[in-house]
DNA sequence: GCCAACGTTGGC
DNA sequence: GCCAACGTTGGC
């Protein structure tokens, strides 16, 4: 089992909207990065961890745990000219852009800030961390992993 | 294939 | 809202 962390900015989507959401499930699908594409369509594993990070909001940070319930498979909104994310690229045919299924697990108690995860010298690596870094969807050691669980 | 222009991300 | 960092695009 592999971890993972996941941004999203919670005014568009947050670990709430995951939780309401159907089955709690929901598929992360805008991912217009080939890089964080590659992560899900190649390397995600059902049942695997994923960190739900907010972005780009008050107080960034770690939020909670979701699964992965299903690998990966072509971003249908890619092929939607009315979606935001449409790209004429991309086509059911050669799908450019991939997408994963993930389940809300549980919500933190608290936000485990990106201010308080910079303070750690041992998450330093960490690509979250790392300066001007806008990866979307990151792998995460099993270390790092379990180093900022009991942080909370 | 180079690289300037442009768009996006995301912390602050 | 600003702007640094970085990815993508397109002219040449």
């Amino acid at each position: 089992m592999a971890f993972w962390l996941m941004k999203s900015e919670p005014d568009v989507y947050g670990i709430d909207d995951l939780a309401a959401a159907p089955g709690k499930t929901d598929h992360w699908d805008g991912v217009r990065n080939y890089q964080a594409r590659n992560f899900m369509r190649d390397q995600m594993k059902k049942g695997d961890k994923v960190f739900f990070y907010h972005s780009n909001c008050k107080q960034p940070g770690i939020v909670g745990i979701a699964r992965v319930v299903r690998e990966g498979y072509p971003d249908h909104t890619a092929f939607d000219p009315k979606e935001k994310y449409y790209d004429p690229k991309s086509d059911p045919a050669r799908p450019r852009w991939y997408m994963v299924d993930i389940k809300f697990e549980r919500k933190f108690r608290r936000t485990i800030t990106l201010e308080e995860l910079k303070q750690h010298k041992k998450l330093a690596d960490m690509p979250l961390l790392r300066k001007g870094n806008r990866l979307s969807v990151m792998p995460v050691g099993e270390k790092e992993w379990e180093y900022i669980l009991k942080l909370l």
